[in-house]
DNA sequence: TTCTTTTTGCAATAGAGTTGCACAGGATAT
DNA sequence: ATATCCTGTGCAACTCTATTGCAAAAAGAA
């Protein structure tokens, strides 16, 4: 059950505590991206400060991609497979105003735009708002 | 002098105050996007809470946008001419990570992209992270 | 086992955003 | 003009998110 993500963290270069396993697993039932404090409701007995380090080990180490919704904080969510976290890897993620939720579109690739001369792209976000189909 | 920036503010439905005045001269003349932590920086005697209604004020009857870029803070930035702060006014962001100016390419739209079905789109961000001209 | 390194938990702090309340000043009515 | 009302500004306090330092616990190496 668990090997698949303690396989997972290995390849990744994280060692596979059981705390990780746990935080691992909840991202990965996840349909929406999850902010610090929804992961804090999910371990009731967890620290706040080892999910945010948790968090953000597995940030470094590309296991997970951040993403800047509307408002409020920053969300997380698993990156897919052979995800290098490059510009080319971007998808669009979609913000709902009604349930609050952020969601991957994974197939949605950020379509690209030609800077001005002299500006080098590193890293590229495209965030839509609105409303989604649960919530129409 | 301040007249252009009187008329501006009624126009928009905004009563004209000195405070008012002032801190839209400041975003008028900034190059990048402010946020509030900047704005209070060049105003030595307002009080945060008033840049921070004044902001909120200057959002709401669409004088300014704001900015979600890379990390920290929201950001806001003069709207052009003839904004209706619609999707269709939309224009792409560049966030420099050395000088960590955040500029407004307003010649640049946003790329519009195919939502899946039962998706409705209200606003939408594409923000690019980089290094500017100035600190390549 | 013993030693060393990594991970976790606790406490405390920093920073941004926000609200309530009270005072000041301009606009309006009498 | 005076009284009244409404809006804007400032002060204080608070919430929420993010972050750091330090010590205990757990994991890995010798």
């Amino acid at each position: 059950m668990d090997a698949k993500y303690e396989l997972l963290l290995q390849e990744k270069g994280i060692r596979p505590t059981a705390m990780r396993l746990l935080i691992l697993r909840e991202l990965d039932k996840s349909t929406s991206a999850l902010n610090l404090n929804e992961l804090e409701l999910l371990f009731a007995k967890a620290d706040r400060v080892t999910l945010y380090r948790t968090i953000n080990t597995f940030e470094e180490k590309q296991l997970i991609h951040s993403i800047i919704d509307g408002k409020s904080s920053v969300r997380y969510a698993l990156c897919a497979e052979g995800c290098a976290c490059s510009i080319n890897d971007a998808h669009v993620h979609f913000h709902c105003e009604v349930c609050n939720h952020t969601i991957c579109l994974n197939n949605i690739a950020v379509p690209p735009v030609k800077l001005p001369a002299g500006y080098s792209k590193r890293t590229v976000s495209y965030s839509i708002s609105g409303i989604c189909p649960k919530c129409a």
